[in-house]
RNA sequence: GCCCGGAUGGUGGAAUUGGUAGACACGACAGACUUAAAAUCUGUUGGCCCUAGGGCCGUGCGGGUUCAAGUCCCGCUCCGGGUACCA
């Protein structure tokens, strides 16, 4: 039965009373102000290196201050993180647990061409909110050591780095970057012949162009060299800097006007924002990382992170080896094309060459009477990349040039193909087709109908390619009867001897792009002087101030605005700005020596502190932060400036708090909103509804009346218990879902310390989870009841200095114990719950002992520091338990006089049996086959076996 | 498609090397207190059967190894995340 009721008939709601009622004997706000307060005065959470100590450093990723402030979700980590450093630093070790701000960024740019406000000011607004935040939660970070990206101190180092990478090659032989000094004297005795550095090809062939004319084929001598201008000079080096300036195809985004890192670009959109995104070519900056491929796929064996993120990186980075083959192109003496194959010993079967459409030689060898055909394939994949990418679905298409090609082993004619499953960005930008071995290419030939040669043994070559390198293959000249794991060596090999092919590794990892034509971002160290650029190294270039955050009319960077600034001592700045990424692929360096004004980072201090110990965060930064910090450290570690080359020796990624969103129904064309259970009979639309208005999934109506004024005249079509029953789902937790739980509410109805325990309660870190508000009563309840043990409800200390009970000894070392090491395998969840069983013990055995309580209060300190401290001085306990040692079990607390065995038969539980716990597994076996329950449950029968697991088991099979 | 996770009560989760599955909480139910409600406290709470004693079933599904399987092996299903014409 249903009811519309209107607002006055109901005036009970389900809501009216949010209010906690607060038991006044733990008082979590006194408790939190108060210590808060002293450990500030105290300088509690300040660090320094101390010679001799041994040290550990715990990071979180620091955020980027956003206008939003933090939601339940956001501390997750940052509270993981606190609970180590807490309870290494009660171990012993100096621990460095710094926070700052990536304060560089979009989101402060954006809101500044809207309003006009500095990106300055509304960064500094944001800090100092975000900082009153994390304040409020009781982190022991040191923030004498924050830094902040955007600052000038720091980002005058930002940009240091910057100019050592400009001032540095990539050695291959030596596997480490080199001065470009180095480079230039090579070149003056010897040229570059079998020089070995990194260099970026097509760099070079343009510059070697420019220099030498149409004939240059990438090499030249030391007198080709010394006989070039320093302009020319300076275009060829440009091909070997690791940051260099290079013509690219970039990923343009129009719409933020902007260019983009691969990793910044999502199915063709820009990550922040969803804007599309164009290929264009453009002259930027870029990073040379590709030289460091090996080493960052390498270095991944020696790091303790997630084989998930791990893996993500090998993929990005896409290390594959082969061959790079030749060939000859019928009437086309002059041309090649270079395949690269990971294949080669499946050449046999290769019959037909396809190129990517973009591919440089397809106008040169396309016939006439193609022509045509090719010209409009050629339009419409670069018409329809953009959309189809995001449609997913792709038939096979492409076009015949015309022209053949010739098999090198065998001569036969191959039709050469364009088609847009042949990426120009990969490789060659073209492929040897082997129908029968990859199955792409065999959806081709069947599509244009070309023949498959078959060159598996026993292999039908209508149901599809043959990948398997186990395969044996056929028709293959020398190669017959070998598997193609054996005969790949062996193609590769005869291959390169007849001068066909050369061995090749190939990454799919690119060079990243270094410019943003953006303003608040860290300004390069750079002037053109003849077009050539200079580092400017005797003064720091600061961001200027512009009249206006957007491009000039001549499509120049906001920079340009700056009219003073924009010329240095006559020359022309470099109006680009860095990307967000610059700035934090060091920071948790300059943590270590944070105010240094005339290093980066001291060497002693970075040598000191060494790796991050432990890094918290995202695991979203897989391909980007993470692996430039990563390079920048290996080049870093090159240059001999630290000590390490890899800069998290472990890292933890947190996992996502969801949200808990709560729908209304409202029928169509109407304001009235129907209850959940009834929704399906009329046609309604589902509506988010604040979270704060819902409790139970029953609606406060009032309260959702008030809420907007569009539902001021909302009626409802209530549930026959007469209330409005919303629906509910599990999403990301935002605010656009009005599902945000707020920390500081949180906070101030429970306390940091319930907050903290209850965020670590949830379950494992890393796994996604969705937020439960109610769930935090329990928490809170614990906290109360430890505190009673302390104290009665008025405050009163109860402890006593008499000897604990064996009962009270066992319950607190068993905790010891199984806190002690779920801290050591980061089991946050597990202490928590370790922790109740241990007060829920405590209280059941009436303990108030100070010999139990007191290590019970640095036993609790990680977790809840507030309330841990007023225990630990309730408990006369000397100094701040912030360095309380450890408490340590004591293994002849925890023995108990007996055993209770569970007694299985056939693996079936059916009775309990006490033992001694020094009895033998003989011992056990001879008391419990004399027990009479046993002959009950054997019923006359033999055992046929008895296992007796000490401690634990007792199975009696038979 | 490929690569990584994951699936345990009404819910979040626990079970660390194969050894009593469901710890610890939430929720729900019942009781105490209260004029009443909230809060608080106590008890019950995987399912099924049983007067009791107790029994049977049970960790996504189907097999297997083992004295013993949530855990190991083989074959699936579903869910989440990442990634893609990468030659």
């Amino acid at each position: 039965m249903n009811r519309v009721i209107t607002p006055q008939s109901h005036l009970r709601s389900a809501v009216s009373s949010r209010h906690i009622a607060r038991a006044m004997e733990y008082d979590f706000k006194a408790i939190e102000t108060k210590w808060r307060a002293k450990w500030a005065e105290q300088g509690t959470y300040l660090t320094e290196e101390v010679e001799g100590m041994s040290k550990f450093y715990v990071l979180d990723m620091f955020p980027y201050p956003s206008g939003a402030g933090l939601h339940v979700g956001h501390p997750l980590g940052y509270i993981a993180s606190d609970v180590i450093a807490r309870y290494k630093r009660q171990c012993g070790f100096n621990v460095l647990h710094p926070q700052g701000y990536d304060s560089f960024g979009l989101p402060a740019e954006q809101y500044a061409i809207q309003t006009g406000q500095h990106p300055a000011v509304t960064t500094e607004r944001n800090i100092e909110r975000y900082r009153s935040q994390l304040d409020l939660l009781g982190f022991s970070y040191d923030w004498s050591r924050e830094v902040r990206t955007s600052s000038p101190e720091y980002y005058r180092w930002t940009q240091w780095i910057f100019a050592r990478l400009f001032e540095h090659g990539y050695d291959n032989a030596a596997k480490k970057a080199r001065p470009i000094s180095d480079l230039t004297s090579t070149l003056e005795s010897k040229g570059n012949d079998g020089l070995g550095w990194a260099v970026g090809e097509d760099t070079l062939k343009d510059a070697g162009v420019e220099a030498w004319g149409d004939g240059f084929d990438g090499t030249f001598s030391a007198a080709q060299w010394n006989g070039l201008d320093p302009a020319k000079k300076g275009a060829v080096l440009m091909a070997y800097r690791l940051a260099y300036l290079a013509d690219s195809e970039v990923n343009w985004c129009p719409a933020l006007g902007t260019v983009l890192a691969n990793d910044e670009v999502v199915g063709g959109l820009s990550e922040r924002g969803g804007h599309p995104v164009v290929r264009k070519k453009m002259c930027q900056w870029m990073m040379r990382i590709t030289a460091y491929a090996d080493r960052l796929l390498e270095g991944l064996d020696t790091i303790d992170w997630s084989d998930s993120i791990k893996e993500v990186q090998r993929n990005w980075i896409g290390k594959s080896t082969g061959a790079q083959l030749r060939f000859a192109i019928q009437n086309h003496a002059d041309l090649q094309i270079e395949v690269f194959s990971t294949r080669p010993d499946t050449l046999y079967g290769a019959n037909f060459l396809v190129l990517a459409p973009e591919h440089d030689l397809v106008t040169d060898i396309t016939t006439e009477a193609q022509r045509k055909s090719i010209l409009a394939y050629q339009k419409e994949t670069a018409a329809r990349s953009e959309r189809e990418r995001m449609a997913g679905d792709r038939g096979v298409t492409g076009c015949f040039t015309g022209a053949h090609a010739v098999h090198p082993l065998t001569g036969d004619a191959m039709p050469i193909w364009i088609a847009d499953y042949v990426l120009a960005g990969y490789g060659t930008g073209a492929v040897m087709a082997v129908p029968a071995g990859d199955q792409r290419d065999w959806e081709f030939a069947k599509a244009f109908e070309l023949p498959i040669p078959a060159i598996f043994e026993g292999h039908d070559i209508d149901t599809g390619a043959q990948s398997n390198k186990q395969a044996v293959l056929c028709k293959s000249g020398k190669w017959n009867g070998m598997t193609c794991a054996e005969a790949l060596p062996k193609a590769i090999e005869e291959t390169s001897a007849k001068g066909i092919a050369s061995p090749r590794v190939n990454f799919r990892l690119r060079d990243a792009v270094f410019s943003r034509q953006r303003y608040w971002g860290e300004p390069f160290p750079i002037c053109y002087v003849d077009g050539i650029p200079q580092l400017i190294e005797d003064e720091q270039v600061l961001l200027p101030d512009v009249d206006a955050y957007l491009p000039t009319e001549d499509g120049d960077p906001p920079l340009a605005r700056a009219a003073q600034w924009n010329v240095h001592h006559g020359d022309r700045m470099e109006y680009n700005t860095m990307p967000g990424w610059a700035g934090s692929s060091w920071y948790f360096l300059r943590y270590m020596d944070p105010h240094n004004s005339g290093a980066f980072c001291d060497r002693a201090k970075s040598d000191y502190w060494g790796q991050v110990d432990l890094y918290v965060g995202g695991a979203e930064h897989a391909t980007g932060h993470l692996l430039y910090s990563r390079f920048w450290t290996k080049f870093l570690f090159d240059l001999n400036l630290i000590g390490f080359e890899e800069p998290f020796a472990k890292m933890i990624n947190q996992g996502m708090i969801l949200g808990r969103s709560s729908f209304v129904y409202r029928i169509e064309g109407t304001n009235r909103f129907v209850s959940f259970e009834q929704r399906k009979e009329h046609r309604t639309q589902r509506l988010h509804v604040d979270i704060s208005l819902v409790r139970n999934d029953i609606l406060d109506l009032e309260g959702f009346k008030a809420w907007r004024p569009e539902f001021a005249n909302a009626d409802f079509l209530l549930n026959e218990a007469g209330e409005y029953r919303c629906g509910n789902e599990v999403e990301k937790m935002s605010k656009s879902k009005f599902n945000v739980e707020n920390p500081d509410d949180l906070v101030d109805r429970y306390g940091a310390d319930t907050l903290r325990c209850y965020e670590m309660f949830l379950g494992p870190l890393e796994q996604a989870k969705p937020w439960d508000t109610q769930g935090i009563s329990g928490v809170h309840g614990f906290l109360r009841k430890l505190n009673r043990l302390y104290r009665n409800a008025d405050g009163h200390p109860l402890i006593v200095d008499t000897p604990p009970s064996p009962e009270a000894n066992r319950a607190l070392h068993k905790t010891i114990k199984k806190v002690t090491e779920d801290l050591d395998r980061f089991s946050w969840n597990t202490v928590v719950s370790a922790l109740m069983i241990g007060v829920n013990e405590l209280t059941e055995a009436n303990a108030h002992e100070r010999a139990v309580l007191q290590p019970l209060s640095a036993l609790l300190a990680p977790y809840a520091p507030h309330l841990a401290e007023d225990l630990w001085e309730v408990c006369g306990g000397e100094g701040s338990v912030v360095d309380a040692p450890w408490p340590k079990w004591d293994a002849e607390k925890l023995v108990e006089a007996e055993v209770t065995y569970p007694v299985q038969f056939n693996g079936k539980v059916r009775f309990q049996f006490a033992a001694p716990a020094e009895a033998t597994p003989n011992e056990v076996e001879t008391m419990v086959l004399a027990d009479d329950r046993t002959a009950k449950q054997l019923q006359g029968r033999t055992p046929k076996k008895v296992i007796v697991v000490p401690r634990r088991i007792i199975n009696i099979v038979g």
